[in-house]
DNA sequence: CCACGTCCCATACTTTCGGATGGGAATGCA
DNA sequence: TGCATTCCCATCCGAAAGTATGGGACGTGG
């Protein structure tokens, strides 16, 4: 009854990366503990390439986002070009809903919560190996809550991705290229985000979003 | 020779609190396997609260900086009054300098890395159980680095003022009432604070205050 | 003493923002 | 079908932001 049909004894090899040495630690110690697996970890993005490289694509790579060599979801990119196809995932602590979007936009298998506990992993892993999309429940919520409610309106979908960009500083010309729109629109957007959000300026908008955990 | 006069036989009493629960799962699998010490954990502040409320101070209290409740080193405060004179430290990822100097002029009696393994924590925890400060060498560096040149770092006085009112969405010319200065200063200092943040915008500035822990 | 950093102010300039006005197009729903 | 919503673009304008020049005052430490 078992999915392991004939192939019980090759263990699943996973790569773990990253920098905080306790996470990794809980992998060295947990996951190894379960017979069917075989852990091996890194500190850096650079350190994964290298191993993957060096010892061929493994069966689950996990990646912490925030981790040195990472840049946003282009070192996910990167992890995920150079695994052959085999499942890439991210594991991090409160995900962002557009990083949400990002990651799994770039490809990924899914994402694991540190505020999950350790016994949760192994599911999680074995899921991703038999190439489903693994993602916590909770965040599928916020994910599908993402016009929230706010006291004038809710923000559309357009809005809440300037906003996105908003929150990371950008202006709006930068912004009109990236989206391929042009200055005005955004313009409008951000005006419109602001009456929404009750906020004078994009700065103000950005703290309001960010203190709504809008972003 | 022992601190532990007669009591040998006791078992330090610790209690964690961090909102991811791998971490958490690293202190029970780990530290409960070191036969002198008794764990607890908690997932947020006001749980580790009452957890101290109900059963004593504890011998040493550990807690992650960036948890619900914790608002910063006010979370912290609230501990180390509490815990009634034993050693309170702080566990976190990569704290600013700014944060480490809070942290330790707030009492604590420490600060662990997640960036550390778990084979020195029980190290640190016996350090600060015998009354010691507890920090990692690479932080103590970076701490004589805070103070000294304004290269790239420290913000003076007047512009950490100036910093709060831009991350409350203040316009250059209510910062200038409010503080009784003209506007072109504070374009200045704007400009300066921009600078050592290596923002290029005033939002920027705020996301990476924020970021910072500067806020 | 001078050098250095911090703080303050001023003028002038360019770029960006925020707002207003006016229009066109696609969607979905009553 | 009419209507609302959302999206898109354009032009104009005043205000704010950001940059670049000046300069002057105050302290600390070499």
């Amino acid at each position: 009854m078992s999915a392991l049909n004939g192939m019980a004894a090759d263990k699943i090899r996973i790569l773990i990366a990253d920098d905080h040495e306790m996470v990794l630690d809980v992998f060295a110690m947990y996951l190894s503990s379960a017979s069917d697996m075989a852990v091996t970890t890194a500190k850096t993005l650079d350190e994964a390439v290298e191993r993957i490289s060096a010892e061929g694509p493994y069966d689950v790579v996990l990646l912490d986002l925030n981790m040195p060599g990472m840049n946003g979801v282009a070192g996910l990119r990167r992890a995920i070009k150079l695994n052959a196809g085999k499942p890439v995932a991210i594991i991090t602590g409160n995900p962002t809903p557009r990083m949400l979007d990002e990651i799994m936009n770039a490809g990924s298998s899914g994402i694991v919560l540190k505020t999950t506990g350790v016994r949760s992993l192994a599911n999680a892993i074995r899921f991703m190996h038999a190439g489903e999309h693994y993602m916590p429940l909770e965040l599928v919520r916020d994910r599908h809550n993402a016009g929230r409610t706010t006291k004038n309106g809710r923000l559309s979908d357009k809005e809440m991705m300037v906003l996105s960009y908003l929150a990371e500083g950008k202006q709006n010309k930068e912004i009109a290229n990236d989206l391929k729109l042009a200055e005005p629109t955004i313009k409008m957007h951000v005006t419109s985000i602001c009456k929404k959000l009750t906020a004078s300026n994009r700065t103000q908008a950005v703290i309001v979003a960010r203190d709504l955990g809008l972003i």
